[in-house]
RNA sequence: GGCUCCAUGGUCAAGCGGUUAAGACACCGCCCUUUCACGGCGGUAUCGCGGGUUCGAUUCCCGCUGGAGUCACCA
């Protein structure tokens, strides 16, 4: 039979069937319904944020019982990048995503159904095409980039679709023995899918996120091996995800249009195909235009996974927006079990929503701060020690100094019943306790307006003399209403409403001029548990450097 | 341009033939309060347009407009 001839010219050492490969991989034997799912990135070392979604809802959508990998798409030699593997692993860890099994570096994978990195499954790749090629189902195209680009000139001219199909596919019906005087002649050539495509074939399929789609038919003779023998996306993803079995493929939403391709693709190679499930992008108000579009690595520094990194965000608070984003539900969830850990709450590909949302920095900035009114001072002491660490040496020398201090000023008003949100994220910690080292104190007093400096003056030295640091917090705020009195200050705000004239301003106000003295600001949290944490001595010697500067 | 997807306030969005059109963020006001924050209460603001179908359309159908994606030997 002449095909068998074709398939033994081309690939003749390939020693395996797809049989034999059936049996290498045979069915995970998983719990009815358990999903499998991976994200399959290319190894630029670059996370993308929308690609940290992708492996997001990916991860999620696999849960408990299911699986979810990590697979290599590494057939492109040009985009590669060195260390772009640990990149991406070292990215989703990051964020807590850690594939059950996968490529775990550049050299190293875990799992049963590996390799999990495409340039290391050519052998598998080779096996199918040579099936394929013996069943008449793909040839060898010795066709010149240069032919094909004027085959598309004239396409684009005549209206018609771009491609290689019909009457453009040249070598669709290349015998043997020609195909073997090329070879010897040296020249080139790709490995194409004889589409059994019909020019006004329809087709449908169900979406997991988009619902049901229908496009045309593929007439188009795709690409399954390129000249250098590796296999395009298109087949790599067949031949992968059907082998490792795949229930749910996750990606972005700019594969629907290639779903046509894929479903015959499967169809051909005799595999039951995957669920698609279309995830939109995530976009971005473009200020030049005023229109929404993608995320983009250059122009977004939220672009990039790192960017979270370095600003402090916490992982598990970016996670809360992931979830938020993919979920909208999630939030109504969140506020009935504010406790709970986020893989509690059942994610479904079906409440995704079909449109891209807009990135919106400010709500991640208020799950965060929400996320990490929750943590505790411990957690909080790590975190920022870890973050420091790496991006604020300054801090972090800081708070290393004295690490009780420290936690000290982050227990202050932590682990209320109504917390505190004055964090968002973890640069911004250095200006919250700037007043609690003399390094960042800046000297610089946000006194009040309606204070004159004659009752500074007298506020302060008179507070001086009554100070007692041993006073118990209750015991803290009758003694700023009496000096508030002695001043002639009201007591209270009620008794300065009812007669303002009467009255300098209330115990408020002086209570403020002593926070501005021992701050240097208008707005803190509660000052007792603040001046307790200074300790006796730098209280007095603040007070006193205030009283000096007036 | 062909093919395809999408369309509810500023943003994220519930809704799935009859609702005072949820909720969250942001914004504004009030309350609580020694400041701020937290919290509570309230407010501003939304169904892109035009046709149908129907007793009745935000919801179903068609068209338009707008936005997005895709048309490689890149993924």
């Amino acid at each position: 039979m002449a095909n068998t001839k074709m398939a033994q010219l081309l690939f003749g050492n390939v020693d395996k069937t797809p049989e034999d490969y059936e049996i290498m991989y045979p069915d995970r034997g998983l719990n009815e319904g358990a999903k499998v799912t991976r994200f399959a990135p290319s190894p630029t070392g670059f996370l993308h944020f929308g690609s940290l979604f992708a492996a997001f809802v990916a991860s999620k959508t696999a849960g408990d019982d299911g699986v979810f990998y990590l697979r290599i798409e590494d057939t492109d030699k040009k985009r590669e990048v060195e260390d772009g593997v640990i990149g991406m692993v070292n990215g989703l860890k990051d964020f807590g995503i850690i594939p059950t099994e996968g490529a775990i570096n550049a050299t190293d994978e875990v799992g049963a159904y590996g390799p999990y990195t495409q340039s290391r499954r050519n052998h598998i790749y080779h096996a199918y095409v040579k099936s394929l090629v013996e069943q008449g189902l793909a040839y060898p195209c010795f066709m010149t980039e240069d032919e094909i680009a004027e085959i598309r000139k004239e396409q684009e001219a005549q209206k018609e679709l771009p491609g290689i199909y019909g009457k453009y596919a040249k070598y669709r019906d290349i015998t043997a023995d020609e195909a073997q005087a090329r070879i010897a002649n040296g020249d080139e050539y790709v490995v194409r899918l004889k589409s059994p495509g019909k020019p006004d074939g329809r087709i449908s399929f169900k979406d997991e996120v988009k619902g049901k789609v229908e496009m045309p038919e593929n007439i188009l003779d795709i690409v399954l091996l390129k000249k250098d023998g590796t296999p395009t996306y298109h087949f790599a993803h067949a031949v992968d995800d059907h082998l490792m079995h795949t229930t749910h493929v996750t990606r972005g939403d700019e594969w629907l249009s290639s779903v046509p391709i894929h479903l015959q693709l499967f169809y051909v190679l005799g595999f039951k195909a995957p669920k698609y499930a279309h995830i939109s992008p995530i976009m971005k108000e473009d200020a030049e235009t005023g229109g929404k579009r993608k995320l983009s690595k250059r122009k977004d520094p939220e672009a990039a996974v790192s960017f979270y990194a370095e600003a402090g965000y916490p992982a598990g608070a970016v996670n809360e927006y992931l979830m938020t984003i993919a979920n909208s539900n999630f939030e109504d969830w969140r506020r009935a079990n504010k406790t709970d850990s986020i893989d509690k709450f059942d994610f479904k590909l079906s409440k995704m929503s079909k449109a891209g949302a807009l990135f919106d920095m400010v709500k991640l900035h208020d799950i965060s701060k929400t996320y990490i009114s929750t943590m505790n001072t411990d957690e909080v002491f790590d975190a920022v020690t870890a973050w420091s660490a790496e991006y604020d040496k300054e801090l972090n020398s800081l708070i290393m100094r004295d690490t009780d201090y420290a936690k000290r000023i982050f227990s202050i008003e932590r682990g209320n019943k109504k917390p505190r949100k004055d964090i968002g994220k973890w640069s911004e910690v250095k200006d919250y306790i700037a007043y609690f080292y003399d390094e960042l104190f800046d000297g610089k007093y946000d006194w009040a307006e309606n204070m004159s400096k004659d009752d500074i003056k007298a506020i302060l030295t008179r507070y001086k003399e009554i100070y007692n640091h041993q006073s118990p917090s209750e015991d803290w705020f009758p003694q700023v209403q009496s000096l508030a009195e002695e001043l002639g200050f009201a007591k209270s705000p009620k008794d300065y409403k009812a007669d303002p004239d009467s009255f300098k301003g209330h115990a408020g106000d002086v209570a403020g001029v002593i926070r501005v003295a021992v701050t240097g600001r208008l707005n803190t949290p509660d000052l007792y548990s603040i001046m307790q944490t200074l300790g006796e001595d730098k209280v007095k010697e603040r007070i006193n450097t205030a009283i000096e500067g007036i």
